[in-house]
DNA sequence: AATTTAATTAAACAACTGTTTAAAACAATA
DNA sequence: TATTGTTTTAAACAGTTGTTTAATTAAATT
């Protein structure tokens, strides 16, 4: 798009495009990295739009990662306490959903990242969802698994792992790009690869 | 430590108590919401000191961060570039070593993620460090398994299974405290367990 | 002891920050 | 059309930011 074209697109509203421009700065820059008059060259919207229609740049950031994190909630939802599914085929269900979205948007976890450890309470949507996840039906089938002794290692090392190979390679992603170690369309490859080997390394995980 | 015990320390210098003191600031905080006046603070040393010993906000960053780093790469360079190790035991020794210090340092992964979140290469330390890492012992022992066959999948898979085990409960980690989830003794506890699963699943990785 | 150099200080600076204001442009309604 | 309410605008505001200055104190050198 050139700069022309990149002009006011008059079809969607000011509120929804400012909260768009938001966003994409918000995940790009952080929170504190971010000024609101960014925000507002990058929606072509005037200044004093931005706390006309969100009262604060708090209030926006709060509104925005609220949203994001209840629909990635929302997705999981479902997955994680379906009852009528083993254990692994809600890991490779999780998986597949978790990786696809972070094909479609590389730098969220480096944005929630700097967000949860920055300290500030910004986020008491994470810790409530965190808690919804751990009385979930997956962890129940976990902790059973562990109290019956087919499971050698306390449940909370799955839920690590299975996160942990989903998520750091978007975190290590501008490390690899960087370094030239491997290509955009190689590291796509490679976690769409991962979408069908991370399954069958939990389960060997699990069966250990 | 009292307000008043924690005031000037007259047995450090000046410069290395305001180095110690950026870093402390700089880990919690991250760049964009660290003020040089908070380092001042925290030092109990007067605000200009830092500009008259470090130029700037940016380059005592850039210092702190490429020490950081250095000290970090230091350490791992000797185990993974041992011609005397096999495979299993170099990743061993990594995630050994490298748990130890996230034990030390728990928030050293935001440092980082600041880093990668500034997007621009102002460190060419990291693509270098990058560099040498692709070129260890460790990466040739790897890609020799893929060739000849017996590693079924890309080798860079390994590194990111491993580092990602490794690294990601401690980005987690607020979360689990905060949620309740996990005790601070026992994440220390699971991780320090850790230090003994990761190996054991990453050799059943490798041979799958 | 005298002189030069380095370290420290309080104050100021200019640019930047989130936010507000008051007026103008626009849309809806009667 | 006249009136009302809503949206947009440029400008201003008050506080914060990184950095510099000019003066003072301490240390080192002669």
């Amino acid at each position: 798009m050139s700069k022309a074209e990149k002009k006011k697109n008059l079809d969607t509203p000011t509120e929804e495009r400012l909260k768009e421009a938001a966003r994409k700065v918000f995940t790009q820059k952080g929170y504190a990295a971010t000024r609101v008059r960014d925000i507002a060259a990058e929606a072509d919207i005037n200044l004093a739009l931005v706390n006309y229609y969100f009262r604060s740049k708090e209030k926006l950031f709060e509104l925005i990662m609220t949203e994001t994190i209840q629909n990635l909630f929302e997705k999981i939802k479902p997955i994680i306490n379906d009852e009528t599914t083993t254990l692994i085929e809600k890991l490779e269900a999780i998986v597949d959903q978790y990786i696809q979205l972070l094909i479609e948007n590389p730098d969220f976890p480096l944005f929630i990242v700097n967000e949860l450890m920055s300290g500030s309470n910004k986020l008491p949507i994470m810790t409530d969802n965190g808690k919804m996840f751990f009385n979930s039906h997956l962890v129940k089938q976990l902790t059973q698994m562990h109290s019956s002794g087919k499971l050698k290692f306390h449940p909370v090392n799955i839920m690590m792992n299975t996160l942990g190979m989903i998520i750091f390679p978007f975190l290590a992603r501008p490390l690899f790009l960087r370094s030239g170690i491997l290509t955009p369309e190689a590291f796509r490859a490679i976690v769409e690869e991962r979408k069908k080997l991370i399954p069958v390394w939990l389960t060997q995980i699990i069966n250990s």
